[in-house]
This record gives structure tokens, sequence and C-alpha cells, in this order.
DNA sequence: TGTACATCAGTGAACGCGCGTTCACTGATGTAC
DNA sequence: TGTACATCAGTGAACGCGCGTTCACTGATGTAC
């Protein structure tokens, strides 16, 4: 009974250690490849592994996606408390984060839309969306507050300021017929604008 | 030589009509169909051709679906104009008018956003894209002085309110377990927030 | 007025391809007795 | 120590389906002479 508890506990953590192994092929092919682009057999091929042995540990497609996103948004939140711990942040620091950030990882920018604008997801990956998505928001809270903002409007005022970052990016993030440096400076000029603009909105 | 030249232009004009006949049907999808199920199938269907005919019009299905985009663009526009003409606008108008425009054409913002996440489009398409944007937002510049905007900041300002309203919406248009009217309300009070801080920022 | 020819809208059917997912099977490892 | 059996990771190959797009053809209309 001791021992073969101890081989189950065994083989549940080589299990879990594989699904770590798929997962971090798929975040590796999210730095560096068009999200459009990423099948299950690219995943597969950078694992190691074949395309059927994903289905041992991911029921789909989605739900490994899901799984990268949790996955940044948790890298993201980090950074982001890395930074906070130096200095005081106020919402520049945070906007011009946030569009580095997606800048240099598109297919990211990517993911999260594809699964704002998805319409049916599976009740499963639509609430670990749901999860990532308030453990960030919260945690942007958490930023908000330092940055001044005081704590009855902190929610709203968040969620304000996140999304219209985010919007910016999502509109101009690839403007064709400019430089990529260009559409970065631009965008740290709005991104700068647009904190400055929050910033006198709460006093 | 002159009546050649009248059927010339009988037969052209003929075709422009047609062109529209099939626009129009993929317009009138996208009032009520969602997104991602519209295909060139369902637009020869609604228009009652056969889905080959399409292509004596159109080049592909992104050059249909860009001019549909156009189409909403310039009906957005027009009745931003019509209210613009009754009334002095302030931000606040602005804001909720993209909201309520948007939750009612779900399809439109996926639409829109398909297009601005799309890596490799065709430079036609790109072109059209781009026409299409400067368009509308030459269009919300005018309304961004309208609403007290001064001249020289007014392409910045109008960039960053812009995309921070359709940050919201594509962030909050559907968040799960709720109805969509506490969505319409909370967008509404978003946007409200959004746009008051926005005003401030002006004086 | 008639005949051969050109043009072109329209179409049913099929092509081609990608891609998520499943099947049927193999082989290694552990278990029972 | 050996043998029959259970479990399960792993896989190559195929399935299934959707969907944008193209092909080869028909038929109507206009043109030339």
């Amino acid at each position: 009974m001791e021992a073969k508890s101890t081989f189950l506990k065994l083989k549940q953590s080589e299990r879990e250690y594989r699904r770590e192994l798929i997962l971090d092929a798929a975040v590796k092919l999210f730095a560096h490849k068009p999200f459009a682009s990423i099948g299950m057999r690219d995943i597969a091929r950078e694992a190691g592994i074949s395309p059927a042995s994903i289905y041992r540990y991911y029921p789909s497609r989605d739900a490994i996606l899901m799984e990268v996103l949790g996955q940044e948004i948790q890298d993201g939140k980090a950074r982001q408390n890395q930074r906070l711990q130096k200095a005081k942040l106020d919402l520049e620091d945070v906007a011009l984060g946030m569009v580095d950030f997606f800048m240099d990882k598109e297919s990211t920018l990517h993911l999260l839309a594809h699964f704002l604008l998805k319409e049916d997801m599976e009740p499963e990956t639509l609430h670990r969306f749901q999860e990532a998505r308030d453990y960030y928001l919260n945690n942007f809270d958490d930023v908000m507050l330092h940055a001044g903002v005081s704590q009855p409007g902190a929610r709203l005022f968040s969620h304000a300021f996140f999304s219209s970052i985010l919007g910016l990016i999502l509109v101009f993030h690839s403007q064709i017929g400019e430089e990529k440096e260009e559409q970065r400076r631009y965008l740290h000029r709005l991104a700068k604008f647009t904190a400055e603009t929050f910033s006198k909105g709460l006093s």
C-alpha cells in the first residue's frame, strides 16, 4: 500500500512533468512563430513527440493555447511585480511595459485576441480564461493602487486603463509602410499620452 | 463607335450593380451571423448565386470582407455626422455611440479585429484597409475638434481616444456568466469614465 | 434575314489543402502468484 | 525465478471536415458580313 502509493505519486509527477514539457515547447514556439501558423504538428515536433501523444496530456488545441496564455500572463505579472519592487511605478511605466511586452511577443497578442473574440469556448477553457484574466487584473489593481489610484474606483479605473492601452496596441501594432521601430515609437507616444491623461484624471 | 461605347458603359454599370448585390448580401449576413461562420457559400446563397460566380466580381474572400468593412465604416461615419448636426457632441456621446454600434454588430467587431491582426494581407486589400481606416480617423479628428480638442494634438488625441474605446469593447464585450444587457451597462460605465478622463485631459 | 463567330455571365462539381483529432497497434514496465 | 496478465505511454497513419478556390462547360446575347 505504502509502496504503491509512492509509485502512483511518481507516475503522477512524471505525468505533470511531461505536461510541462509540452507546454514549454508551445511557449517557445509562441515566442518566435506567428500565431496562425502554430499547429499541433508544430508543437509536437518542438516537444519531440508525435501529435497523437499531445492528446494524452491535453484534451484539445484550445486547452494548450489557454495554458500558454496563462503562462504568459503569469510571466507578465511577475515582471511587473519585479519592477514594482525597485521603484514606485507610475502609469506611464505600466503602459510602456505593456507596449514593449506585446511588441516583442506578437503571437501572445494574437493569442489573447483569439480568446477575447472566441464565441464558443469549452466551459473548462472559458473558466481558465476568466481565471487568468482575473488573476492579472487583480494584480493590475494593486499596481494602480501603488500608482496612486484611490481604493473605491480602482477596479473601474484599472479596467479602463488596461483596456485602453491594449486597444492602442491592437490598433497600431502593425501599420504597414512603416518600420517596426517607427511603430514602436508611435505606440510609445500614444501610451505616454494616454497614461498622462489617466494620471490627470486622478487628481 | 458611339453605340458601342454606350453598350460598354451599360455593361460596366450592370457589372457594378451585380458587385453591389453581392456586397449587400454579405453586409446583410454580417448583421446577424457570427463572423467565423460566414463563408463564400453563405454569401452566395444569400445573394442567390453560385459560389463560383462571386469570383467573377471579387478576387478573394478577403476582398469582399474588406469591402464590407468599408461599408460599415462609411455607415458609422454617416451616423456620427448625423448626430453631429443635431447637437454639439462631447466625447461621451462618441464613446457611447461606438459601444452601442459594436455591441449590436458583433460580427463587424470581429471583422475589424480580423484585419487588425492579419499578418499577410494582399497589397490591394491592405491598401483598402488603410484607406478605410484613414477615412474614419480623419472624420474622428473632426468630431474631436467639435468636442473641443485643439488642433495641434488632435491627431494623437483622436488616435488614443478611439483606440481606448475600442480596447474597452474588445476586452469587455463578452464576459461570460453575465447577461448581454449587463455587459452593455458595464461597458457604458467604462466608456463614460474613459470619456470623462479624456475630457479632463483637455482642460 | 441568316449564319458563323466572339464574348461573357453563370454554374455544378471537384480540387487541394490544412489541420485538429482519433484509431489500432506496439512495446515497455509493473503486478500477481 | 518464471509466467500470465494489466496498464499505459507513445505513435504512424488515417479520418473527416470545412472551406476557399478553380475547372470545364452551357447558354444567352451581341457582332460581322
